[in-house]
DNA sequence: ATTAATTAGTGTTCTTTTTACACTTACTTA
DNA sequence: TAAGTAAGTGTAAAAAGAACACTAATTAAT
């Protein structure tokens, strides 16, 4: 494989949704444009990871790399939702700034295919590119820079939805969890509140939920029996319709 | 607006299906190369329609410019539903020879944005750049062009997923048409027996579905009776969630 | 050792939705 | 006027959804 990309026109960008036990949160990267002949900041602000896509690369292993580079994961959920190529979508002053600085024409279309993936946050190690990596809880993202706000909105919606329909939920967790962290992802992420027996009752009949013998620890309450996700059994069993409408 | 594209290599691909009161079915045109010299054609065989992105226009805006060039129509239902760039996309055979014909470099990679639509299929005089064009059925369609077999499977996927979620149906339909149409327009896409009493029972609760005083009329039976669908009882009223999970 | 604080875990009732199922009505054609 | 055809309609049983409150297991503080 080559690292040539196939041109500075097209690029994905990866919206990385990550949870910590509170609140649904992204990975943002600073920005920070530095004048070469002073050697000052000119600004800072954030983006969204994103990169070129190779010459021999398919686009999907080009949003793989990027998660690959950033956490040193594979086997990453990744959903493709949408791409963006509005001719205005990078035309804001510092986003001009930043192409040139880049060595790319900002007044050239540049087309951004858009991904989102989940991550449970703990124990990864984030670097990219020598710029600095940050989770944001997604209720606190302010402007981003490019079309980024646009692209982050888009991906919310494409979670939302699909969220509702496939049992991603998981990707978010540590390989083992209890069914409250569950019922919290849910809430976080379509903002509702669910009734902690009523959604017992439902994913009940998810048989792809399996009960383990272990239980929290070192928790100053009752602990929680801890469960895992079993592909295997959601492969077999999805013909029946996974329904999460609430 | 100029019409100047972009560059050769990202385009809109539009998957635009109708139906007829039988089946879904897919607009096709035909690709013939013709040997220039000879005048004989090399090959022909069927392709989805197309286009480039022109300088200032946005990729919905290209995808609206298919639709009208082919049906004169405007307003048309469409849905941006992925996003096309493998490596090897157009790298069979006829492919290659087809670009070079165009004028365009078959190594380079060509990005194609897919877009699905929805038309009745009634009263539409097509013609698109001087190449025939005509309707195939879903069912019937054969050996594509480049990747327009994974293009037009991947649009199904999507218009599977987004009639269950949203009242696009009536895309497909006259302005005034029958529950039992409506009911078949459900069973062709979702490929699925509807019980009728049924049906009806649960569309009954979706405000924006008007009865008219007019009926069928030339049927030898009993005349069923027109509806109209209404897009502002539909807006007012969507917050109570469309679901037609089957 | 006891108590307070905290979250886990569990069932029932009522309402709504889904499913399965068969006959009469209105129109055209022969 | 009879035959053919699709329209239109209701009921009962099963499943799913919604609302709701107490006991159990653990740690921390005293």
């Amino acid at each position: 494989m080559t690292n040539r990309p196939l041109n500075n026109y097209i690029s994905v960008d990866c919206v990385i949704f990550g949870y910590n036990g509170q609140e649904l949160q992204v990975l943002l990267v600073d920005r920070t444009l530095t004048n070469e002949k002073t050697g000052k900041s000119e600004f800072t602000d954030l983006t969204l990871t994103g990169n070129h896509i190779y010459e021999d690369e398919t686009i999907e292993q080009a949003a793989y790399r990027v998660l690959f580079d950033l956490t040193g994961l594979k086997n990453v959920f990744l959903d493709q939702f949408k791409t963006f190529a509005h001719p205005e979508r990078l035309k804001k002053e510092n986003d001009r700034k930043w192409l040139l600085h880049d060595g790319r024409d900002p007044n050239k279309r540049i087309v951004s295919i858009g991904y989102f993936s989940l991550l449970a946050t703990q124990n990864i190690t984030l670097e990219w590119k020598g710029r600095n990596v940050k989770w944001v809880p997604v209720s606190e993202v302010g402007e981003l820079a490019f079309d980024h706000n646009q692209i982050l909105n888009e991906a919310l919606i494409a979670l939302r939805n699909k969220i509702k329909q496939e049992p991603i939920g998981f990707e978010l967790l540590p390989e083992k969890f209890s069914l409250t962290q569950l019922q919290h992802i849910y809430e976080v992420i379509l903002s509702t509140e669910l009734d902690k027996r009523n959604f017992r009752k439902k994913i009940a009949r998810m048989k792809y939920l399996i009960p383990t013998d272990e239980k929290q620890t070192g928790v100053a309450h009752k602990p929680a029996r801890l469960y895992i996700f079993s592909r295997e059994v959601y492969e077999k069993t999805k013909k029946e319709l996974f329904d999460f409408t609430v």
